[in-house]
DNA sequence: ATGTAC
């Protein structure tokens, strides 16, 4: 592998093998080490070895081994090209969105907070194969979830009418169809709208920290030392479902289309194939899925603070400030050229100005969300002209630095106790929470810093965890 | 990430 240094945290994969482009890493000296231990380097040369990738395959500071493409990964396929499974992710649509608030944070003493924390649980089932408490919610709802993503919700008034300018693609992919869905998916999906899920997925209560840029900070209604909800979730056993069958189709399709394969997880389809199209229109529907998944937890969140404060949630502030997806594969316009961008663990960034930006942050960009661990800080961020050679994209977070079964062995519990000092966490039982401590994921800052120094993201404002809400079993 | 199994 031919890694050489280029530019202030800017490394080069240089082609070589099967190659069709470079690779771009963005990293520093701290971070490349830990990049160095798994294969997530490897991964991104052989995701370059794709047929029709463009532009370079990118590695953000937050990068990791996984599953075909490595999270932290973006890579780029003309028209004729292929489209990948692997490179969008087990988790369809897994993002971030932010909730602000008019509350002060010193205003709310921890018994207060604790039954907050207690009244969100209480409406939002968390953890791995808890089903939706909105029964309500199946059978023709689920269908115009899939076709019409959060704004179906909102329609039945699970959210305000602003909510949908302030999600990514205003909360809805085209091109899904149900006919490209598995059975299997639909069952589990029907059961899970309006659920948490487990592993790196929370609801966190913070307090906004710090505020770098004054302007952008005032627009996202982000002030220093109010309080705000992010809420981090996905398209649960739906979207899951909906990569476990494509994952093993899209293998018989890409021997059919003469693909030589660098692994199984990175198996594809042309886009105009039959295989290509049918994933994309499922991949949408998880993409909707997972937006809508997130708007009725947003509904949730809002009944609990109007509950716990006893007062109309409109009147506490709680605005989406914006949601953004991590992992999906969209077709944009870059340099006249119309791209398939598949970002697995990484975020949309675009600069300010760009068409696609609501017109409300068109000045500024549109608020990127990068949570950090939990018990760590979160960042709000913006995009910059200089994220072009990433497709505008930026990291999705801290990005994990020991594997799951590695944590619960190594880290102690004093360890993981006093890396939660301060924030309040819905488990008495640690043991349960190990492979999520903060001290299994890189560091926030270094990871954030990375891309600031570069220029190719603005940092708006940090906000510290509170309390947060994981998936437990 | 995930009813951690075809």
């Amino acid at each position: 592998m031919d890694l050489f240094k280029e530019s202030l945290n800017r490394y080069r994969l240089r082609r070589t093998g099967e190659m069709q482009v470079d690779g771009l890493v963005f990293i520093n000296e701290h971070l490349l080490p830990l990049v160095k231990r798994d294969k997530s380097l490897e991964q991104l040369c052989a995701a370059a070895s794709l047929p029709g990738v463009v532009g370079h395959v990118c590695g953000m500071p937050d990068i990791h081994e996984g599953f075909g493409l490595p999270i932290g990964g973006v890579m780029a396929t003309a028209e004729g090209g292929v489209i990948s499974a692997g490179a969008v992710g087990m988790d369809i649509n897994c993002g971030v969105r932010l909730l602000n608030t008019n509350i002060q944070a010193k205003e709310v003493p921890i018994p207060v907070l604790r039954k907050l924390l207690q009244k969100i649980e209480e409406y939002v089932p968390t953890g791995i194969g808890k089903k939706s408490k909105h029964r309500d919610m199946d059978g023709k709802i689920f269908e115009s979830v899939i076709y019409q993503g959060a704004g179906s919700l909102i329609e039945r008034g699970c959210g305000w009418s602003d909510d949908l300018k302030n999600t990514e693609e205003k909360g809805f992919l085209s091109g899904a169809s149900l006919e490209a869905v598995s059975r299997k998916a639909c069952e589990r999906g029907k059961e899970q709208l309006g659920t948490l899920g487990g592993g790196n997925h929370f609801i966190e209560v913070q307090i906004v920290e710090e505020v770098y840029s004054r302007v952008e900070g005032d627009l996202f209604g982000l002030l220093p030392g109010m309080l705000a909800v992010m809420i981090h979730t996905g398209s649960r056993g739906f979207g899951h479902q909906i990569c476990t069958d494509y994952s093993r189709s899209l293998l018989g399709a890409a021997k059919r289309h003469g693909i030589d394969l660098p692994n199984r997880g990175l198996a594809c389809a042309p886009v105009d194939s039959k295989e290509g199209r049918d994933y994309y229109a499922a991949m949408a529907c998880a993409v909707n899925y997972a937006f809508a998944n997130r708007q009725m937890i947003t509904h949730d969140v809002r009944r609990a603070f109007g509950d716990v404060f006893g007062c109309p949630p409109e009147t506490l502030g709680l605005k989406l400030v914006y949601d953004v997806a991590h992992n999906i594969a969209k077709w944009e316009k870059h340099n006249g050229k119309k791209i398939l961008v598949h970002r697995k663990g990484a975020t949309r960034a675009l600069p300010p100005g760009h068409p696609q930006n609501p017109p409300s942050y068109i000045e500024t960009g549109h608020p990127v969300l990068v949570p950090g661990s939990m018990g760590t800080a979160s960042y709000v961020l913006t995009g910059t002209e200089k994220a072009t050679e990433s497709f505008y994209s930026a990291n999705h977070g801290a990005g994990r630095k020991m594997s799951r079964k590695s944590a619960i062995k190594e880290i102690s519990r004093d360890q993981f106790e006093s890396s939660m000092m301060g924030v309040l966490y819905n488990s008495r039982n640690y043991k349960e929470l190990l492979d999520e401590a903060p001290v299994a994921y890189k560091d926030i800052d270094q990871v954030v810093e990375t891309l600031v120094a570069i220029g190719m993201v603005r940092k708006i404002a940090r906000l510290r965890p509170l309390g947060v809400i994981k998936g437990k079993d």
